[in-house]
DNA sequence: TGCTAGCACTCGCTAGCGGGGAGTGCTAAG
DNA sequence: CTTAGCACTCCCCGCTAGCGAGTGCTAGCA
């Protein structure tokens, strides 16, 4: 019959996570018992150790070892016993200037937020653009480059840009093209580019122009999906459960070829909070011992991107969950800003 | 007194290295005589092998070890005795279409080209994006968001763009916005940051714009020193010298903080072709053990940037170079094109 | 003088052994 | 239910011996 989870053992298991995640050594019963609140034996520990293994919440690496999270484990941790940390105001106030100090560009927002999450918990970070699943036309705009080509500007829902260089067919005046983009604009307001393909034109050069248009977004679509990005492999290198190579190919693996993790990162995009995802609950083999602790960010649904960090299964939650939503909160925040201004 | 450097010595060499880079492991008297186009005893090259030690281009990881290359080993292969290995045209029109397909945007080739590369030659590959010491207007453009806020499009000379969202002070219409777009095209065309910082303006709105101009080229500037990036890095964990994480470490360190390779791109900037650089001939202490293999690309000398690949010593020289050259042309031909477009 | 055959030697690599120590499980008593 | 005590397990470390790859050296031959 399974052993009952008392408030102590609870409170064993979460002595053992918060020892184990910052000394990577199993932890003993005598470690648990010094930092007991109120004094115990090493003995009575060891016998709640042993209940909690039989629950499938700690593990052994072999007999006479101290005891080590098992997935459950963490799991029931994070679900229950975490208390997240209290971030330093100064740090956060650090982290909140980073932001507001650099260009007003999502892209930059992305590339400051990779670096920031992966040096604040010291492990791997990744972040994707905005994924609308299908891109629309915010507005086009024409800017003539030389004669007979211009440079085709759409801008996105999400604030991106995608640039585009289309040769015309028919000569233009600047008076032209500026008729041409407002024209285009009302006209393929909110389209996607399947919508924009099958928009007749009503001159060759704008059919020029709506070809180019709907390639942009076709782009931009496909870049959605590859557009993962990451940081902080240095981290995840100098971890003692990767230090021998043949457990770090797979991470870095599945880190570079985003493919491995696009699964979560789509199902993160739907769910609202922060999204711990531990050891096997990930759908990968090749991820099996780490974690990843990802938010949404972004107003409207299609707009929605993903922010996040990768790391061992011995990763500090506490730190991590709170970051995360930090991070995730202030570019939410910036765009929402940006999306006032336009 | 050193030994000379015979011909058969320098055949020794050559297949030192190259069974050597294939193989990893050091490589013997035994397996050098039986590639040997005419028959030598494995005692003559062990003779030859001893010279070849005397003069500092082999080392023995122990006694009773076959030979390892030098740096200096190295280095003489990569001068002398390398014939740089001819790709296959499969290959080749491989790259060339991937390159032909991206969408026209240098960001775009330059991902690829990171990615080409790592795959190609199973190393890291590093990639700048065009480092102009001082950024400068090639175009600007105003469009319209909302009510008295403006979107500022700076076109940079090496054809990347920077955005930055402008409040304006006084309302404008549409066409104030053309006039003022137009005549500060004319107006600041090929100005670095320093010089429109002091450029008079002419009216309230002006100034803003300006001000915005100054920022998105000191944006740029800091953004080409700070752009370096990377991909590949799964390669270089599975190479054998860096199976110990210890080994790992300074090498993923060095390329995702950008300043250790820095001052090396720089100075390949500058130079013509194709630039090796091996172990101790770098600048820092933590990549001894690697050797760099870049090239510049791009057709004006402030539009430069490097693309290269960052492996071990041990390194497929014959096929980093030629593939090294066959990118930088490539991206150099599509730059080219799109300045004669513009 | 240069090449080659033969041979002793070196030294890393691996397996096997033993002692020390950390940490456990069990038992019996409070 | 808790605790003190104790035997037990098993990792870790250092040591040793044997093996084998590969060398350096020497002597003989073209």
């Amino acid at each position: 019959m399974r052993p009952e989870l008392t408030p102590r053992r609870r409170w064993v298991l979460k002595h053992i996570v918060e020892e184990y995640v910052t000394s990577a050594t199993p932890v003993s019963s005598e470690t648990v018992a010094r930092r007991a609140p109120v004094r115990v034996s090493t003995a009575t520990v060891r016998n709640d150790m042993a209940a909690l293994e039989e629950l499938g919440l700690v593990r052994q690496p072999h007999t006479s070892a101290g005891r080590v999270p098992s997935d459950a484990g963490y799991r029931l941790y994070v679900n229950e016993l975490m208390r997240p940390a209290d971030l330093e105001p100064a740090e956060l106030r650090t982290i909140y200037h980073q932001f507001h100090q650099v260009e007003f560009a999502i892209d930059e927002w992305l590339a400051l937020a990779r670096a920031v999450l992966a040096q604040a918990v010291h492990s791997a970070a990744v972040v994707t653009p905005p994924l609308a699943p299908r891109a629309r036309v915010r507005r086009i705009e024409l800017v003539p480059l030389h004669d007979g080509v211009v440079l085709l500007v759409v801008l996105l829902p999400s604030g991106h840009i995608r640039q585009q260089v289309v040769p015309l067919v028919e000569p233009a005046t600047r008076e032209d093209l500026i008729r041409l983009s407002n024209r285009l604009s009302a006209l393929l307001a909110n389209r996607t580019a399947s919508e924009v393909r099958t928009t007749p034109a009503a001159s060759v050069n704008e059919g020029q122009v709506l070809q180019a248009v709907a390639q942009a977004l076709e782009h931009a679509e496909q870049q959605g999906s590859e557009g993962l990005s990451y940081a902080g492999i240095r981290f995840i290198v100098a971890q003692p459960e990767f230090a021998h190579s043949a457990k770090l190919q797979p991470v870095v693996e599945a880190l570079e070829q985003g493919h491995v993790l696009a699964p979560v990162l789509y199902e993160a995009l739907q769910a609202p909070g922060v999204r711990v995802l531990i050891g096997d609950e990930l759908p990968h083999e090749a991820i099996r011992n780490c974690s990843v602790v990802l938010t949404a960010y972004g107003p409207a649904p299609d707009t929605r991107g993903v922010v996040g960090i990768v790391g061992p299964t011995r990763m500090p939650y506490w730190r991590a969950v709170p970051l995360v939503r930090f991070v995730g909160s202030l570019i939410d925040g910036l765009m929402r800003e940006s999306f006032r201004l336009r």
